[in-house]
DNA sequence: GATGTAAATAAGAATCATTCGCATCTAGAA
DNA sequence: TTCTAGATGCGAATGATTCTTATTTACATC
């Protein structure tokens, strides 16, 4: 229950529409594409609760791209590709990443290792 | 002599601070570095010759920490560690990048890789 | 049901990094 | 010398993100 609500409908469907994309998006789109269904949605909101998401641990930052954010709500660490053309953010799905090296950074760096991100650049499919 | 030529002082120090630094530094103390040296240099001056430098491959963008682009001189396939508290970027020298991975990808999704980006965060050693 | 409190929100102002526009300067070619 | 292309400084413009403030909401207590 920690997660849904009743009563933070705005911040719930937020999160939502964040889970049920596979775009990664912005900040901004998300904003657009709740608006029909939220119009009294500011963009204040999406961004504060973007970053409670990120603090309590329920939304990633991908990456950002042309300066812009973008959010994913898959936190299991993943791989990703982003098109240098399009601007694009694409789940690799079929990749994986292996245990060993969360731990292998950990112990080279003597820190506390707590996240892994792996992205590959280039041009995707429909932009080369 | 593509990258070093008498005439773009300016250009050429900022390149070279940049291949000097181990700590991946933004535009913003790319300037502060280099304000000592050549007092009369201006933000404008390190923003656009970063721009023509991640054109021509002989630097790349390394992460966006806290809203700032960090910068790295160096362009060969490397990890990183960036430090959820402090922000630092530190290499991880002793971690490889497997040849295959880029390869593995580029059959994952049917487009072109050029690059590859592995990092991993949470706490540096400083900040436990 | 009335009231208090704490958290959520909308709206817009403010901030910060980055880019742009333009006038000036400089190196080298003609 | 004169001309041209490109580099630069400066300040304004832009755009993403954060902050401020007044308002609203949900719930607990009376």
């Amino acid at each position: 229950m920690a997660v849904s609500q009743k009563h933070f409908p705005k911040r719930d469907a937020i999160l939502q529409q964040l889970r049920q994309s596979k775009a990664h998006p912005s900040a901004e789109t998300l904003f657009q594409l709740l608006k029909p269904e939220i119009p009294d949605l500011s963009m204040g909101t999406v961004y504060r609760n973007l970053n409670i998401f990120r603090q309590q641990g329920l939304v990633i930052s991908v990456a950002t791209v042309n300066g812009v954010e973008r959010f994913d709500g898959n936190t299991a660490p993943h791989v990703h590709f982003i098109c240098d053309d399009c601007g694009a953010v694409i789940d690799l799905e079929s990749m994986e990443i292996p245990d060993s090296l969360p731990r292998a950074a950990e112990s080279c760096m003597g820190g506390q290792v707590s996240g892994c991100n792996l992205s590959f650049n280039g041009k995707c499919k429909n932009c080369i």
